[in-house]
Formats: structure tokens, sequence, C-alpha cells
DNA sequence: GATGAATGAGCTTTCATTCAT
DNA sequence: AATGAATGAAAGCTCATTCAT
């Protein structure tokens, strides 16, 4: 194997590792020792491929949004309703949630929650350009397709990212009284209703 | 003017003021001696009146929620319909996003997003009661009056509560190319059909 | 009551209260607010009766000494021999042990630990007068009448305190086996047969 | 040299200078950065090598309990009477506490005065086991083969370590009017007189 | 590339003491 | 005499980052 890729393979579980910590802990009390230790490798050279935590935290943002975005574009690609793409969409963010929920996570409780930390090379919304533009290409295309009412792409992206982000929380909180999946259902059907022509 | 009274007015004068700098810095990246120099105050004194940072953390965003939660209660009051209601309840949050952008920042920024710092004293949603309360017995109305389809309420919780933050989010980002009143509408559409029997 | 007994009375129930706190929690683990509340008294109130922390501290080595002291004047008045009175002595300093163990723990917890604290106001041993010098009566005595064998008072002072004050810090850190009454007999027989004529 | 016998020997330089300063200032007195301002070290690496203020005063009892157990280990092994042990070990202790004062002066200011300090890690008696089993060692020894009357353990052993620690305090108070060393052969009689069967 | 000891500013919290009332 | 809010210096400890090896 080529240096380079090895040096890209060992990149990549950096920040996998960082990753789960970061969303079980929390930027803040996550140590940059805390993460060198537990990948066997010493702080300095970890160094060496993220020049701070706060780069590092960035490049995660972006791998999870290219993730879940990645999800998104095989639905956009299928040939079946609006109606049922979005049930789609929610049932990959609830399942994610579930099962990766490290992902998700991360998007609530560090990216969000953390802006210092993203302020310098995440402006706007760039680190997170994989999801958006996924949600983008399914809204135009249902939009276009007159399944959609045409509005303000920000009033639909909203309603995708903060209730299926809410519900998550919600989650997280324990307040839920079921288990996530069993309001795939109920939610879809909500964002169909609140988004059909 | 009574020494209770006075020691109740100073109380809230360090809610306010950790209210603002909690917001807008974070926080981490706020600390109690920044706190106490604004007030002018001294960091022991501040320990008179709040136990820990993170104590004053909870009792910042039961305050705020409670706020938040009283001017629902006037709308669940008001003889309207529930459309006209959740266009009021929209309204009132992207109002005081705008015009006392603190309380909804601490909401996203601090109470969301450092768990860690709730988890002994506000387990569950006990310290945002007020505000979900609130939501609950409107949600209860308009079922009852048949105005609205009857769901799981987390469902329609998750809804506003996500959906109005992630606004205000996409806000802070610098994301939204208009203001965020210019939003109003629509999304008050949005959540009226996405919950309508 | 004329005004200077009540202020006699309400110091010595600071000193009672402080001598509690001060040998259960140790003497910096103890503050002044902590003897204050338990007094149900203003901290600024107990700075009229003892004008610093240390002054209190010394103040109650003095009544401690003093009230040991009384206990085996008592014995030093008895018509008895130097073997029973010392095993009345070891008896007096075991019972008091367990029964007011407040008295001998702050003898070695706070007076015995603390030098930094007496050491201005309590220089020699001037502040366990009280005791000491009822030891040197007893010592004095018993070689004069030729029950023990004349040395240095030191020698045997140190035997006294050393090894009675040694035991009950034994007792304290749990590591005897047995009940502190039970090492009476051998412990002043043991006391006798090392200064015995 | 290798870097793990450099670490080892930065530590017990730590040690030795951590223990001078407890034993002249005492625990609470001392502060991290005093130790490590004496180290010329930071504050920050001191804490690579010990967790905690308290793990490095529980680290250094144990190793001033083993220096002193070490050389009462080598008078168990002379062939001599347990009347010329019993001179050894007060030799011993008394020239330590003339010449190395500072490891008896943190036996009885540091060891016996902070408890909760010790009460994490070194319950019982733990961290002094080097010294108490030598001590252990002596007596069985003399008990067999005659010399000693048989008596409970702890009766012996709070006369040695009260007698002795109770001596060298009141050589830290400047109150003994002769040098330690006068006071070595009286004491030895005292406690072979105490013990002898 | 890899190591991990070293740095030191910065954090939260404590508490003896004062003083206006 | 009595109150307790107020002070502020100082403590123990953390951790992102550097750099000699």
């Amino acid at each position: 194997m080529k240096i380079a890729e090895k040096k890209a393979l060992k990149r990549e579980s950096i920040i996998q590792t960082a990753l789960q910590l970061f969303s079980v802990n929390g930027f803040h009390r996550t140590t940059i020792p805390d993460i060198a230790s537990k990948l066997q490798m010493s702080v300095g050279n970890l160094y060496n491929y993220f020049s701070s935590k706060d780069i590092l935290a960035q490049e995660i943002i972006k791998y999870t949004s290219e993730a879940l975005g990645e999800k998104i574009r095989v639905v956009n690609g299928l040939d079946v309703s609006a109606e049922q793409k979005i049930h789609e969409i929610v049932d990959i963010y609830f399942t994610m949630a579930k099962e990766k929920p490290e992902m998700i996570e991360y998007f609530l409780r560090v990216y969000l929650s953390n802006r210092e930390v993203f302020s310098d090379g995440c402006q706007g919304m760039v680190c997170v350009a994989g999801f958006i533009t996924e949600i983008m290409v399914f809204f135009d295309d249902s939009v276009s397709s007159g399944e959609l009412r045409n509005q303000d792409f920000f009033s639909a992206f909203g309603l995708f990212m903060g209730y299926l982000g809410g519900m998550v929380f919600l989650k997280g909180e324990d307040v839920l009284p079921q288990d996530i999946e069993f309001y795939i259902d109920d939610i879809s059907r909500n964002i169909y209703n609140a988004l059909k022509a």
C-alpha cells in the first residue's frame, strides 16, 4: 500500500474515533489526549494529521454531512413519488439516529452547539453542504414535478432539518415514550402535508 | 425596599446578564469572572446567589422557558381559530428571536448543546416545562375542537420546537437570505397544513 | 442576668460548637460560616467574640486542656498509689476519648497538626499548660514518694502524651481490633513498668 | 539513560521536594505551584507524575514509611538482645528526626493530621505498612525469645509510635530543654521496662 | 513520521474577613 | 450587639499545543 493511502486511512480512523468521542461526551469534554489514547497514538502525531482541535471538528462535520448526503442522493435517484421520498428520507434519518447515533448526535451536540469552533472555516453552511444540497435537489425536483408547493427553499429546509433534528434531540433526552421508529409514519405525513401542492 | 426584594432583583439581574453572555459566547467560553465583571460584582458574591455555574445555567433555562410559556399562554386564551393561533405562536417566537435573541439563542446554543450541564437537575424536560405545557394546551384544545388531527403529542411538539428552532439557527448562521419575519407566513402555513384535521 | 454573663455564655457556646466542628472535620475544612450557621448566629457577630479563626482555635485548646487538667487534678488529690493513679489517668483519657471524643480529637487533629495556627499565641506549650501541669504534679509527687524512678520530666511526659494520644489515633484509624477500653489495663501496666522505681 | 529511569528519578525528586515543603509548611499551606516552582517545573507537568495533591501526599507517606522500615529491618537482622534492639530503634528514630527531620515531621504534621487526605487510598494503615511490619517483626521475635512479655500487639505498637512521635513533637515545639539525642537512653529504658517479660 | 514530557494561561470555586446598615 | 452581602486573593486542576528526541 502506498504511503499516501496509509495516511488517508489513518486520517479516517482519527475522524471516526473523534466523532465517537465528541458525540458522546461533547466537544469540550473530549480532550486531544483522550482521542490519541483511544487510537493508541501520540498526541504529537495526531497533530501531524489535523493542525488543531477545531480543524478536526470541522473535518468531521464535512465527513458526516457527506455520508448523510450520499444516502439521500440515492433516494433522489429513485423513481417514486415525493410523498414516498419524504418517507424514505425520514426513515434514513431515524434509522441512522438509531444505528449510528454518533453522526446525528454530532450534528446536534457539536456542530449546532459550538459555533465558535466552526466560525472560521465553516461559515454559512459550507461544511454541511453535502446534506443541504441533496435536500435542495429533492425539493426542486418535487416542485418541478408539481407534487410540492413552490415556496422559499429555506422554509422547507428548516422543516426537514429542524423537525428531524428536534425529534432525535427529544429521543436523546429520553422524553419520547416510544422508540424513534414509531414516529416515522406520523412525521413523514406531517412533512408531506406541510409541503404538498 | 426590603432586603429580600433587593436580593431578588439582583438575582434576576445576574440571570439577565449571564443569559446575554452565555447566548452570545456559549457556555464554556463565558467565565464566571466575565459575568461578575459585567455586573460590577465580585466573583465570590455571585456565588452567594448561585452555587455553581451549572446551577446558574439551569435557573436561566427555567426563567427563559417560563417567559416564553407566558406569552403562549396569552395566545391560548384568545378566542380565535387554531390556524390563527399557530400564526400567533410563530409570530411570537420569531419576534422574540429578533428582539430578544438571547432567549432563543440560549435555548439553542446552551441548553440544547451542553447536556452534561443540565443532566443533574433538568432531567427529562422539567426545566422547560413552562414552554412545553403551553404547546400541549394549545394542541389538546385544537384537537378537541376538531381543528387539528389527533396524533401523538410529541410528533406535533417536535414540529414546533424543531422547526422554529431550526429557522432561528439558520438565521444565526446567516444563511437565510431574508429577515426572519419574512418566513412567518410560510412557516405558519406549513405547520397548519401539517397538523390540520 | 448581667450582660457580661450572657456574653460569657455565648462565648462558651461558640467554643463548644467550634470544638465539635473542628474535631470532626478538621481545621481547614471547617469554615467560619459553618460555625456561625450551626450557632444560628451571623459571621459578623462571631467576630465580635473572637477576632480571628486562629484566635478561636487557640481559645479552644486552652479550654480543652483546662478541662482535662481538671480531671487529673482530682486524681492527684486521691490517696492512692502511683500505680493506681496511672490507671486512673489512663481510664480518664480513654473514657473521654470514647464519650467526648471531640476533645481528644481536637488535640490530635487540630492542635498537633496545624502548628501555624498556634505559633502566634501558643508558643511552647502555654495553651496546654492545664494538662501538662497536672501530669507534672503527679510525676513529682510520685517521685518524691519513691514510687517512680527519678528521671527527666519530659521523658515521662512524652510517654503519657504520646502513648495515650497514639492509641486514640489508632482507634480513630479503625485499626484497633478491640474497643479502646480493652487496652486500659495493658497500657496502665506498661506505663507503670516504664516509670516505676 | 533510559526514559523510564529519567521519569523515575524525576518522580522521586518531586517526592523529596514535596516532602520537604509539606513537612515544613504543612499540607494546606503548601501549594502545588510552590512545589512546581521549587522544582523549576511547570504545574501541568507535575500533574503528569501525580494525578492530585492528595495522591502525592499518599505516595510520600509510603516512601517515608518504607525508608524508615528499611532501617529497622536491619536492626531486626542483628544478633543482639531485645533491649539492645530497642535502643537501636530509638536511636534510629531520633537520629533521623535530627538529620532528616522532614520524614518524621511529615508523619506527625501531614499524615497524622490530615486524615481526609489519606482516607481514600490509605485506609487502615496500608500506607505505613513498611514501618508497622518491622515493628511487628521485632515484637514477635522478642516475645518468641522470651525477652518481652506477650501482650496485644497494638499496646506495644502504640507505645513505640506514640512515645517516639510524641518526643519529636515536643522537640518541634521547642519545649525540650535538651537535644533530642539526650533522651535516647531514658526512653529506651522506659520502653524496655514497659515491655520486658 | 512518531513520541509524550513539558508548558502555562485559564478555569471554577472557596473562604477569612470587613463594613454599611 | 447583630447582620450577611460583599470582597478578592488564592487554590487545585485542565488541556490545547509545542518541540526536543
